[in-house]
DNA sequence: AACCGTCTCCCCCGCGTGGGGGAAGCTCAG
DNA sequence: CTGAGCTTCCCCCACGCGGGGGAGACGGTT
């Protein structure tokens, strides 16, 4: 038997390309789709999915209500594996107590995509995202703060701190009296570790996170 | 007379920059400089300054609060030009309302910086960054949100939203079914009218003046 | 009808950015 | 002492990004 998977997404061309991937496997199917957290309670009583992508950013109910409802209702669950683009803390901490059993970030490639819903949908956590996962099994360490930083180094902090405060290499480099070629290494490691793609979502992470706060 | 220029602001390297532009005009003199807000005043009582150069981001009391204490509570209180990051629509409200005579981005350049601080101190105001006035001077128009969103036209600020949700250009092409020139066009246009560098620097502000906020 | 603003698309070009490596010196824990 | 982690700097390279132009089409206002 096949697993059985609801993808909850509000981005068609997501909901598209999940399904493409999922769709290509033997043993993964996909019984249907939402735009919305309001449309997943009937939806996965109609087709009792074991496995539900979530999205957490949607219009009305956000992926980690919608996963807290339902998980608080249904007597058999579905395994929920929630969807973001940012290996998030907040969103890793508001997840976990909602019931999530996973994370995946949109940016993972189709491998690990079905990996995550295989594992799963065997009754298994995935408590990170593929790139901090990784990250996590292989140097498993965790610092004092926890995971309030994403375990970035302290002069990776400061890095990040610098690029949100719109500052580019070459300014970092002046400000911290490093060359630029050091503050590309520790650009490259904070895009790693936050499993971003780019300064500009880094940024979008730290301020998501309360890394860094609005005003001030 | 010369006129008497008091810096403030916690950047050690701001105040060096602009002391070495100001002090380099022969009718213009820095009489003090303070890193805090809460040193303002009692170098206010002693150096008497007609013009305060004040960032708006600084520990403690911030540029705005300082600002406002000042006008309220001095007698002849010296015209006081905002230093600000970003052409922050909440920066120019609270300024304004604070009491600011006018505004200077940080990345404008020493000949803008001299001729603001000129015009302030004949008594003139500054009301906007040198580009938004230009912005503003050319085109003159305020649409129904009034500063709200800095002017941006309906499409620019879809765009700036999709650049604060971390896409790239292409992808914003792809999500406004548009192609990548059209969305070049229109980011060029957000980073101007935001006075602002490149888009890391347009999601901050965007962020910064509650165009989009954390979590959702 | 003329104008303006917006949205759309195009050209060219420089350069910062990010990914792929590697390598050195340092400190601290085992 | 040995190793792991952090910080520092270096190489190469592809490409997205941002600035400088220009231009056509549409809708609204004057």
């Amino acid at each position: 038997m096949s697993v059985a998977v609801l993808i909850v997404d509000d981005d068609e061309l997501v909901r598209i390309g999940l399904r493409t991937i999922l769709d290509a496997q033997p043993d993964l199917r996909v019984v249907a789709e939402a735009a919305d957290g309001a449309e997943v309670p009937p939806l996965v009583a109609r087709h009792r999915p074991q496995v539900v992508l979530m999205d957490v950013r949607m219009p009305r109910i956000d992926g980690i209500q919608a996963t807290r409802r339902l998980l608080a209702t249904s007597a058999e669950p579905p395994r929920v594996l929630v969807i973001t683009t940012f290996a998030n803390d907040e969103y890793v901490y508001d997840a976990l107590r909602a019931g999530a059993s996973g994370f995946l970030l949109k940016r993972a490639r189709p491998a690990e995509v079905v990996e995550a819903v295989r594992v799963v949908a065997r009754g298994e956590s995935l408590l990170f995202p593929a790139a901090i996962r990784r990250l996590v099994g292989a140097y498993g360490r965790r610092n004092a703060d926890g995971l309030r930083t994403a375990r970035l180094t302290e002069r990776e902090g400061e890095v990040l701190r610098l690029m949100a405060a719109g500052l580019s290499n070459p300014e970092i480099a002046a400000r911290l009296v490093v060359g630029v070629e050091t503050v590309k290494t520790h650009v490259g490691n904070v895009l790693t570790k936050l499993g971003v793609r780019d300064r500009t979502q880094a940024v979008i992470a730290a301020y998501e996170s309360g890394f860094v706060t609005p005003a001030g």
